[in-house]
DNA sequence: TGAATAAAACATAATATTATAATATATTAT
DNA sequence: ATAATATATTATAATATTATGTTTTATTCA
């Protein structure tokens, strides 16, 4: 495929986002930190998939998490990812409020 | 999943986006009308391929084909993508001219 | 009408994603 | 060091996506 390489980059951070749990985690994300126990609950699912789902976005830079003690605080560390969350979603999400 | 029902319809648009052949003719086509057969020339792939891609992007409502005697013109229909494309890629795609 | 061209739909094998239970690791407090 | 708590990783079965060859449908033109 012609130019292919330009576009799988931003391909997979779309495919990342791509997904009503992560999307919401994300959205969740756009203005305040938040820890794994608090989405689980939030979302009512189990602690392992929400771990999963996190991993997903860590791996393509989209959220990081800062530890402290037991617990780790994930934020939003992508810019084009918050821009691309207000155009899609608007600019108020408390989800994890 | 709490909320699960706001965050389905926007998941399932960056889907539809978020694989590299459909971000790229989703791309191509910002600024320009193209055809299925000069789409397949372009990417280099089979022009099975292109109108399936074509098909999942229609069937989110992103772009539309017009037909125009043997040959079918897409456009991008929905604005919403149209930001989100140029917030992730630029303003300046012209891979189908 | 019949041939040629363009595009869509169908079939399917290979690959990837999803959800979640189970397990492992990290940190704190006793 | 042990228990408790929080998070990450692993394994895996179910499901979905991808690419592409083949077939079908639509349109034009001779």
């Amino acid at each position: 495929m012609k130019e292919t390489i330009n576009y799988e980059e931003p391909a997979r951070l779309l495919k990342a986002l791509a997904h009503p749990t992560r999307l919401c985690i994300v959205a969740g994300l756009l203005n305040d930190t938040c820890n794994v126990n608090k989405m689980k609950d939030c979302l009512a699912l189990p602690q392992s998939t929400v771990s999963q789902q996190l991993a997903i976005l860590r791996a393509q830079g989209i959220v990081d998490g800062v530890r402290n003690g037991t617990e780790v605080y994930y934020k939003v560390t992508n810019e084009k990812v918050k821009e691309l969350i207000k155009v899609l979603l608007g600019d108020k999400q408390d989800i994890f409020k």
